[in-house]
DNA sequence: ATTTTATTTGGAATCGATTCCAATTTTATA
DNA sequence: TATAAAATTGGAATCGATTCCAAATAAAAT
């Protein structure tokens, strides 16, 4: 590995003050032809580039270029959206990502996590920490005082004591929506598969199944929460027990997935058990993963538009972290869209904007 | 937002000088423990965590934890286990991962990337640009440049010309034996779809394809690669030409997909053209993406152990840039591993190791 | 040609940490 | 108790950039 080479080397060979070559660097006006192309030729003779590291602790900027995102998991399809579509806003903004991976176990404090961007001193924060963590006790103080070192915003529902912006769905209205378009399909009898229903986002989404279920008279058949209930696992449990241990009439004819991973273990059971979908059993995912459309039959799903959102969210970061009247915190709330397949038994590819 | 605190504040509140709160910040031995004690106190009070920026401009470190990872994209599976993996292996030992996408178009010079990455002064760089990336010509130069900066490890076959350490697989041999697991369930017909056979990475695939063809003396029927050949669609096309244009003698009876996701896409049109998996075709993917076990049927893939290589990869990083012993650039290769699922007619979950 | 103004350049201070060295205090030994 | 040795502490230099200020040079105006 070559030595590393400095501002000061570069001065040295070209004959001229650091200042000097530092205000080629950053196209400074006050720099004579003459001098800037010297200057720059033995800048480009070694491709030297300025230490992020150095740039960033200098007073006037005080900025490295970078966006946290914190994320569960990369491979998990929905904060893989978000983090791809951050990163490529981020970059054409001149601007590049951390990544933070929540650890998948409980043993650990977001304080500990929120203390590694503070010591980096990012130029802004995005939180899409999930349902899961979003019941973390710790979580709003932690999020508050990250708050105080960097513009922070999250791509999930209101936290409750967190002063942030806000992106996130109206995911009751969706879910109500989906239960009437099932409905208006002729079923009667539905389950609601996946997550659990105390937690705080699932929570959006039950509600507003329940409160269609109620609405329009239909049968809410109870099934089984699992634990981390958000796997394809736990879509072919619930559907095992759905369909083993209860008779005919207390059958769903459709089934309301909390997530597309859900409803693809829970596909796949159904096909195990020679459940045939749509005919036997309608079901509907919710992501618009990329796979739902490569199911057999192609899954009926909503468009959660996270892209979009985490465009947003890099886009506010930025403009905060550059000074521009930094917005109040604000809530912003995108419809999300009905991806209507095939597994409910309707066959058009249109997409109704609710 | 708060304004900064820093370590001069620390050592004004506890009147001591900044080095001894730099020394209890750092552990040093030489701290009673009285003064320990009192300092430590104000940095909790205020939650004071030393910026990364200025510690990585010191001399006696000179490294700011950061690991870049070089991927095509988020989003596509394979890249988002080794991120994630990397990732999850570098926080593991005190590091973060900085994400670095490819331009999806080819409008893009790596030498831009690689002047982001030493711009950052990072601790090491992960490359795993893909397929198509490996075409570009200045890829190679462009890595060496890096490599003078900071250690380099490519998850990838080896590229002429550069002398990094490689961790890849030998695709070769795994699709030898891909095409004798066809060959001993009888068939005798087959087609490799997807990738572009003039490429260096499918290269190695396609190779082992056709030497194993031509040592069982098997029929291949040549097929359409198209452009971005690596996608669900290029299945699609690929299928719907392959069953459409020809007639029954010289259709495949079983189909070698480049990856699962092209697998995925010939799935969907196989299950369009009403042809059954396996009954009809057989056909085996590549990467035991998660999905693979979910399609109807499970798809017979192969594992190419990216997670565990991501890790080594972290791992010669990190131990390169403590500097212990440089290792000299190798190349390590990994077999691969068959694994048997339905969409062959094997109804075993056994795993072959090669 | 000379003064005034504008442009260009160099030198020093700064950002926030760490570390070396010297000064000081504490402890151990004679 | 005096002295040597060890432990602790403060002050200054350093890392690699940027920017301010003053000095030097060039251009414009008188």
């Amino acid at each position: 590995m070559a030595e590393k080479i400095t501002i000061y080397d570069i001065a040295a060979e070209a004959k001229v003050a650091p200042s000097t070559v530092s205000r080629v660097l950053t196209h400074h006006p006050n720099v004579s032809a003459k001098t800037r192309e010297k200057v720059q030729a033995i800048i480009n003779k070694y491709h030297f580039t300025p230490s992020l590291s150095a740039q960033a602790l200098e007073q006037s900027r005080q900025s490295n270029k970078t966006i946290g995102v914190i994320i569960p998991e990369v491979t998990d399809h929905y904060s893989g959206k978000i983090l791809c579509a951050a990163d490529r806003e981020a970059r054409r903004l001149g601007y590049q990502t951390l990544l933070f991976q929540l650890p998948g176990n409980e043993n650990y404090d977001m304080n500990d996590i929120v203390n590694q961007l503070i010591r980096r001193r990012l130029n802004g924060a995005l939180y899409s920490g999930g349902v899961l963590e979003a019941m973390r006790p710790e979580l709003p103080a932690a999020l508050n005082r990250l708050m105080e070192y960097m513009p922070l915003v999250a791509i999930s529902p209101p936290i409750a004591g967190v002063n942030c912006t806000f992106l996130h769905n109206d995911l009751e209205t969706t879910m109500y929506h989906a239960v009437q378009h099932l409905y208006m399909l002729g079923h009667r009898r539905l389950a609601f598969i996946g997550g659990a229903r105390d937690m705080r986002e699932s929570g959006a989404r039950t509600r507003g199944y329940l409160r269609a279920i109620q609405d329009l008279g239909l049968m809410d058949i109870p099934s089984f929460h699992g634990e981390g209930g958000f796997t394809p696992e736990s879509g072919e449990i619930a559907v095992l027990r759905l369909f083993s241990e209860t008779d005919e009439a207390h059958r769903p004819t459709a089934i309301v997935a909390f997530s597309d991973l859900v409803a693809l273990g829970a596909m796949k059971q159904l096909n195990i058990m020679r459940l045939r979908v749509p005919q036997d059993v309608a079901i509907i995912g919710c992501d618009n993963t990329f796979f739902s459309q490569y199911t057999t039959p192609p899954l009926t799903t909503i468009d959660l538009y996270s892209e979009e959102r985490a465009r947003t969210a890099v886009n506010e970061l930025v403009n905060c972290s550059q000074g521009s009247t930094p917005k109040p915190p604000f809530t912003l709330v995108r419809a999300p869209a009905l991806i209507v397949r095939e597994s409910c038994g309707v066959m058009l590819g249109r997409r109704e904007n609710l």
